[in-house]
RNA sequence: GGGCCGGUAGAUCAGCUGGAAGAUCGCUUGCUUUGCAAGCAAGAGGCCGCGAGUUCAAAUCUCGCCCGGUCCA
């Protein structure tokens, strides 16, 4: 560790509260005790538990207790209290799910451009980690949710709230006053913190062999010659410096109550409830069962779980513990014990982190955070299937909800209908995979027999079966599996090699002067006088036609940003007009490119394409009319999940989960128009960001959160409220109409909705008349009737190529005779030729019946349908004639090629005047292949 | 956002080194049976997802699009 950072960590505190500085004897960490003889650091893996069966604090909480003791706590030492945000992280564009407290505040917040809701707070921040995963359940104590109860303080420069020191004070009276948690107990191991671009010294704080909480002064950021080492990676100071502290709820109740692990902590209505419909026959409460549990979770403690081998070791190592406090057990009957009460526990813990999960408004689909939804989802059936519960995931999973929105989080209810749907349609949906994938499994071992390690990772990977199904399938069919125990590292290999797309950032090299935004103040002029503030130098010998960009004193033309494209107009100097065809926004300056020359300090006449401006507005207006029909039709679990506006037309982009019907999409235009011709006023209005979050809450951000203190908020009343920096029209009724062109389903949960308004809308219309209206010319009916006759059509068509078919089957017939008659013999062979103007289905049909009925028989046909075309069969017992050869030969002739089977072969070739010929030559070729044999 | 897989009869799928569109179940009719289950026989049912390209010839090869599945971040 940088000595630099040690420092930092050499507080006061420690000092004048009697800690002793020590050296982990195990691992080499420094620490602070109250304890001097305390020889090891107090985390894993240099100690173990102490906690099970014998708690670290006199009563035991609750989740609720231990959270508002935790929050009162630090309101009565001068923290705001604030609500908790979303486990999805919609504000957010690097991660899907808030995976810490901070998280909530980045990156606007930590990087000094917003400033924080209040200063000091604290919060109770629920976050989703889906990285440890397969340890949920095995391990004691990981869980995919988990609260992360913070206080946070963000020190500026001009604006010191409080640091290191304070911050350990108050951690620790929380845990000696609040908790009573005895000091001699409690240490401090100092480490260092880096994530995401920022790092910092930190203190490990723990009590009783576990991590209660992390206490991280954030203070530095990557800079390649910064002063400061982490983790491998230079760093530099921050002005804001932010005390980013974490403590694990879960851990503090699971401590303070003992239990062997902590799920039993948590929810132990669910354990209950699970293990009594799983039938495993036994109560894992049971001071016998708990006992056992408890070693394993001591011992799980020490170690990472990662494969089928580490649970192997685990296991051993709980039997030779458990032997030594006298309790004799084999490898078997442990893993018999313990194997269904850790799904038990998984199922429990998923079953809650979907009940944040879709609570908070997640939509399962394939990519996304709605895939790792489904994951959960997946996850969770498998495990109900192994313990055979028989009802439905969804009923989990409303138990989790009521118990949680009874008490802490109201929110949650809403969503009780749209969970139970969404969990049938995605029951429905797996059940259709496994059985698809059964199916699959059964072909496989028919053809091959053997399940290679490639085919496992295969039906994974693209089919989406877990190896123990595909394993349990192919036993019964008597082909054996060997499950590797590095699967899951196989299967991320495979996808090694994909790589990622950087966005390549432009930069200006210089500084940008500010612009004053006039499409704001004034959203419906054309046209605006201003001064050039900044252009750019032209190169020696550049055309005038070279495009230069420049920056105005003020300016009407809207850049291109959220979805909606910048406006094109043009750009009057005292001596020229110059069309400008870029805009774009840097931090709060507006860079023209114009086609042509331009002088610094120039004054200049702008004039903003109004037809372009006007249609991009009623996409806009139309895009959010469009959202608030959309919610009012399908739901509220409807986020915009992108959006591009256009002259002619424009799509959006919605979170759903199931595909919007005909009817529902009628609804939604319908409902759009209705609010058009309400001709309600779309306000916008400038609020300070908290104001505006509180308001109108995070419905807010539908397309992205924006940056700045400020928030421009776009609202039609009753139908939809937006932070939008675009530019929208006066009122509803200024849109115009609203067409829906169709929908798309963009991957599974998001729909895609495309849409014109205004004149583009009427201009679709009359485009989709034209398209209806050629199609009645051609078959000579009135729109209304046009189904009807393409229906009629259609069949009528059917039919007549099956009549033909059979006519010619006839015509056959009749030829057949012909053919015959006529043909010539050649060692006892006949060689029928004829030439007629059939297809060359038909004709090798003719062939072929004709051949198969009789013996010593080649047949030759020629047709000058769509070029020349030729056929050549003949019966089985005249081997000496191979068709294909003859064919060959006699469709060069006609330009072209042919081949085929020995005894079945078609050719042709563009040059039909030669039809006779090619007919004569494979007439020659058969002779000759007789002669010669 | 990226990778992989698929779309053929009502259903499940074969055919895909280019060369006659198939199987099983289901359906219809007939026979057999006291009835059912079933058995036997005959038959109906296919723009081989859509569009382009290559070719004498495309379900099959190439490209684009549409639809579906699945894994990963």
């Amino acid at each position: 560790m940088d000595p630099k950072l040690e420092k930092q960590l050499n507080l006061e505190f420690f000092r004048e509260n009697g800690f002793t500085r020590k050296t982990c004897a195990s691992c080499g960490a420094n620490f602070w005790t109250l304890d001097p003889s305390q020889e090891n650091c107090g985390d894993q893996p240099c100690v173990e538990y102490s906690f099970i069966g014998n708690p670290l604090t006199k009563k035991p909480f609750e989740v609720h207790g231990m959270r508002e003791r935790f929050l009162n706590f630090f309101e009565n030492h001068g923290h705001t209290r604030l609500k908790r945000y979303p486990v999805v992280a919609r504000w957010r564009s690097d991660i899907y799910l808030t995976i810490a407290s901070i998280a909530d505040f980045q990156p606007h917040i930590t990087s000094g451009d917003v400033p924080p809701p209040a200063n000091p707070l604290t919060i109770s921040q629920p976050c989703i980690r889906l990285n440890d995963l397969s340890n949920v359940g095995k391990s004691g104590r990981h869980l995919t949710t988990f609260e992360m109860m913070a206080h946070h303080a963000f020190n500026r420069p001009d604006d010191q709230v409080y640091w290191a020191e304070e911050t350990v004070g108050y951690c620790n009276n929380f845990l000696q006053k609040a908790l009573s948690i005895p000091g001699e107990s409690i240490s401090y191991k100092e480490q260092v913190w880096a994530g995401g671009g920022n790092a910092g010294p930190c203190l490990e704080v723990l009590v009783g062999g576990l991590e209660l909480a992390t206490l991280v002064f954030m203070n530095m950021k990557t800079d390649p010659n910064g002063q400061f080492e982490a983790k491998g990676d230079r760093y530099s100071e921050m002005d804001l410096r932010i005390v980013d502290t974490g403590y694990g709820l879960e851990r503090f109740v699971w401590a303070s109550q003992g239990t062997p692990t902590v799920y039993d902590a948590v929810f132990p209505e669910m354990i209950g409830r699970i293990t009594a419909e799983s039938g495993i026959g036994f109560d894992p409460k049971e001071e016998y069962y708990a006992k056992i549990i408890g070693e394993t979770a001591t011992l799980a403690g020490l170690m990472d779980i990662e494969s089928a081998k580490d649970i192997t070791t685990l296991r051993k190592g709980v039997v030779k513990r458990l032997a030594g406090k006298g309790v004799k057990m084999d490898l078997d009957e442990l893993t018999r014990i313990m194997a269904p009460i850790e799904n038990v526990y998984a199922l429990a813990d998923h079953s809650r982190c979907l009940a944040f999960m879709l609570g908070d408004g997640i939509i399962p689909s394939n990519a996304k955070a709605g895939y790792l939804a489904r994951l959960v989802i997946r996850r969770s059936i498998r495990l109900m299937d192994q313990l055979g519960i028989k009802s439905g995931l969804d009923e989990l999973i409303l138990d989790h909800l009521h118990s949680l929105g009874r008490g802490d989080f109201p929110e949650l209810m809403e969503s009780q209908d749209r969970i139970r749907d969404i969990i049938e349609i995605e029951t429905g949906r797996y059940s259709e995979t496994l059985s698809k994938g059964e199916r699959l499994i059964e072909r496989t071992v028919k053809k091959s027999e053997e399940i290679t390690n490639e085919r496992l990772i295969d039906f994974y990977d693209t089919h989406g079966i877990p190896p123990d199904m595909v394993s349990t399938v192919a036993q019964r069919l008597g082909a054996r599996v060997a499950v590797p125990d590095n699967f899951e590292s196989m299967v991320a290999e495979r996808h090694m090699g994909e790589k990622k797309t950087e966005v390549a950032k432009t930069d200006y090299g210089f500084d940008l002067p500010n612009t004053r935004l006039l499409y704001y103040e004034q959203p419906h002029s054309r046209e605006f006088d201003a001064v050039v503030l900044w252009a750019e130098a032209f190169k020696e010998g550049g055309s005038e036609e070279h495009n230069a960009r420049v920056v105005l004193d003020q300016t009407l033309f809207y850049p291109e940003g959220g979805g909606q494209p910048c406006d094109f107009g043009v750009i009057t100097t005292p001596q020229h007009s110059l069309k400008v065809s870029d805009v774009q926004k840097v931090g709060n300056t507006i860079i023209h490119t114009v086609e042509g020359r331009i002088k610094t300090g120039e004054m200049v006449h702008g004039q903003i394409d109004w037809d372009r401006r006007q249609a991009l507005m009623r996409h806009h207006t139309a895009t959010h009319i469009v959202n608030g029909a959309a919610q009012e039709v399908l739901g509220r679990h409807i986020w915009q999940a992108g959006s591009q506006l256009g002259v002619n037309s424009a799509r959006f982009d919605i979170s759903h989960y199931k595909r919007i019907t005909p009817e529902e999409l009628q609804e939604i235009e319908m409902r759009a128009n209705e609010i058009a011709l309400e001709g309600i006023p779309v306000e916008k209005n400038w609020l300070e960001r908290g104001d505006a979050e509180k308001k109108y809450s995070f419905r807010l951000y539908q397309g992205g959160v924006p940056p700045g203190t400020q928030l421009r908020v776009v609202r039609i009343p009753g139908v939809d409220t937006e932070a939008c920096a675009g530019m929208h029209c006066k009122s509803t009724s200024d849109v115009g109409s609203i067409r829906i062109l169709r929908t798309e389903r963009i991957q599974d949960g998001v729909e895609r909705l495309e849409f014109a308004a205004g004149l583009a809308a009427i201009e679709l219309t009359q485009q989709q008349d034209n398209y209806v209206r050629g199609a009645c010319d051609t078959l000579s009916v009135t729109p209304e009737n046009l189904p009807k006759s393409v229906e009629r059509f259609f069949e009528e068509w059917k039919s007549l190529r099956k009549e033909i078919e059979d006519l010619r089957a006839a015509e056959g017939g009749h030829m057949t005779k012909n053919l015959l008659e006529s043909a010539e013999k050649v060692k006892g062979v006949r060689i029928a030729a004829g030439i007629m103007d059939w297809e060359m289905p038909d004709m090798v049909r003719l062939a072929a019946t004709l051949t198969k009925e009789q013996p010593k028989l080649v047949v030759i046909l020629g047709s000058g349908r769509d070029g020349g075309k030729i056929v050549v069969g003949r019966s089985g017992d005249v081997p000496a004639v191979h068709a294909g050869e003859a064919v060959r030969a006699a469709s060069r002739v006609m330009g072209g090629g042919g081949g085929g089977r020995p005894d079945m072969a078609q050719g042709g070739g563009p040059e039909v005047e030669k039809l006779g010929e090619a007919v004569a030559t494979a007439k020659l070729a058969v002779f000759s292949m007789l002669e010669t044999a």
